[in-house]
DNA sequence: CTGTTAGCGCCTTCAC
DNA sequence: GTGAAGGCGCTAACAG
């Protein structure tokens, strides 16, 4: 038997006071009205016998706002390391008194416009629309204040985005192969070696390609080859590789993810390659496969948690006051160094 | 410029009706209470030009009701598998228009009240608590309308739960093997062979133990060995196995999940066995990673998935009316036959 | 058949 | 310092 709610009235006329003054004690503004300390105390010694809690609802019928927010996604919430995007989210958001509302579109306009005015009318103080892969979308209008999620917008737009730092990622990658003492040999499967061999509609390949083309361009270390994978999955790697172990035998390999170093691996194991000793593996991602292959995977990690956080971050700020409009904010992507790159084989 | 909603009010004086019979309209109880058609038809074209659409925080202040459950779970959201949870809770959501706060509690009990009060705050219309691993949990109280999902009540309680079938997925695992021509030198990695050797806490693991030993004991074949693991990874895996090869040469493996069927493979592979040309391996789980693996792992899946949507069938249904208090869910484990089982060796 | 009236629970000018 | 009154947008009695 769970009793009716404890209401405002509930709680004045247990006090012995009006609505209004319980009202002004409950949101804190009983001080600078000079409400008697001896009032108050009684006030809220009240609140806490009944339990009191304000109705959110009516709280946000009456202020327009719901201390709440939307989180819209591709598909996000189905993958591993997206999860942890809502997880960063979630936590930023618990941090700050906020609920979350998820939705999936699927990639259905239909869909999301249902879901946009669904959370519209729950009067959600602002949106996070996510993408699952790295990409451009399309912003839909009228949306009030959001934020773009591991994506960009296609048409211009004062929405701020969040997004993986790809292009350093790149330059990380090329260096953990640098320090090890790589200067030749090196080869990329995935992606490359030109800055046009890439996947379409991947901002991912293109821009760590820029990177590693960068800092290995900058240390005079030629690519040696590259191949593109249309899809960055471990039987594409695996392909991929044996192809390129007939033609050549690799010092080093820069796997554009994590999944396509899963096949590469299986590649060279075949071919009687050891990792790290006749070839160094390095990868992007940091998928949890990578700390569960043999040997254990160096990866440029995808910050997904981070990248939750920050998009409700930078949504309050921007609901607070300006952040500067369409600002692009670019999340570190750390590498997490493990046993699959040694010194180049002599 | 976003123009300010437009609320009832406007819709009534554009019509030129009232707000009654605006509402009424709009609520599609027109019909019932015989307002003109030729009305009807106005206040409809009118809400269609100006857009209008219910506040529904309006409407939840009034009718008690938001469209709108909570998903708590202890941790839910990271994992892929679990994340499965969520995007079928979420489709079995929107299908009936209803809106999805997701909360986790990360197992804090202080967490957890103040994650259901705020949603109760919010007055969502019913609860999905959910755990990560299938496991019991304690049931807050004053919860309201709730499900348990992959979660079993630790004292009695008359929520429903939602559970995988994790009985008979070992049976079905067993069958497997012995359908394949298996009558012996199988042996269990993660468990058994006694029904008190699991791990601490895991529920899967005893109940998986109890269909496994109920097939093969019926088919009058007895499990040659198995052994505990403390944590279902592939490390333990790994070494269970080779502890395993040190004193017995299988024919086939139960392994108890996925993980540790790849440490499982590792070992096999390290002893120069083949899979399944000398030792066939079924496991449970199907994670991701069983299709990925070489060869492909046949595995008795999760229905995580499935078992989201049941989560919400059931709340509604329990709302709607009665379903029986205390009901115990069990969702099918569906069978991934790949590759990894064959006949046995002579 | 339609309009008037009265709240849902809360916050916020205003007087006192 | 405190109480009375009004209204956020909507629905539900009850009249007309």
């Amino acid at each position: 038997m769970s009793r009716r709610r404890v209401t405002l009235a509930d709680l004045a006329e247990a006090a012995g006071v009006s609505r209004t003054t319980a009202s002004l004690v409950m949101t804190g503004r009983g001080r600078e009205l000079r409400i008697s300390h001896d009032v108050e105390q009684r006030v809220l010694r009240a609140a806490a016998e009944l339990g009191y809690r304000p109705n959110a609802v009516s709280v946000g019928l009456r202020t327009g706002t719901s201390r709440t927010i939307g989180f819209v996604s591709d598909t996000v919430a189905t993958s591993r390391l997206a999860g942890d995007m809502i997880k960063g989210a979630l936590e930023a958001a618990r941090e700050r008194g906020v609920m979350l509302f998820i939705g999936e579109t699927e990639g259905d306009p239909e869909l999301e416009r249902g879901l946009l005015h669904a959370m519209q009318d729950r009067q959600v103080d602002g949106l996070i629309l996510a993408a699952m892969y790295t990409r451009t979308i399309k912003v839909p209008k009228d949306v009030g204040p959001a934020v773009l999620l591991n994506a960009l917008p296609r048409q211009a737009s004062d929405l701020p985005s969040i997004v993986p730092d790809e292009v350093e990622a790149g330059r990380s990658a090329a260096r953990v192969l640098l320090e090890a003492g790589h200067h030749d040999g090196v080869h990329l499967i995935g992606a490359g070696p030109g800055l046009r061999n890439v996947p379409p509609q991947s901002v991912a390949a293109v821009e760590r390609l820029m990177g590693i083309r960068e800092v290995l361009g900058a240390a005079g270390v030629k690519i040696a080859s590259g191949r593109v994978c249309a899809d960055w999955l471990p039987e594409h790697g695996l392909a991929a590789t044996e192809e390129l172990l007939e033609r050549h035998l690799p010092k080093a390999l820069i796997c554009l993810n994590d999944r396509l170093a899963l096949g590469a691996y299986q590649a060279l194991n075949d071919a009687g390659l050891s990792v790290p000793g006749d070839v160094s593996v390095v990868s992007f991602d940091d998928h949890p496969l990578a700390s569960w292959m043999r040997p254990k995977l160096t990866s440029v990690a995808l910050p997904h948690y981070e990248l939750g956080r920050r998009a409700v971050e930078v949504l309050f700020a921007q609901m607070g006051d300006k952040a500067k409009p369409g600002e692009v904010h670019r999340v570190p992507m750390p590498v997490r160094h493990r046993e699959s790159v040694g010194p180049p084989r002599p």
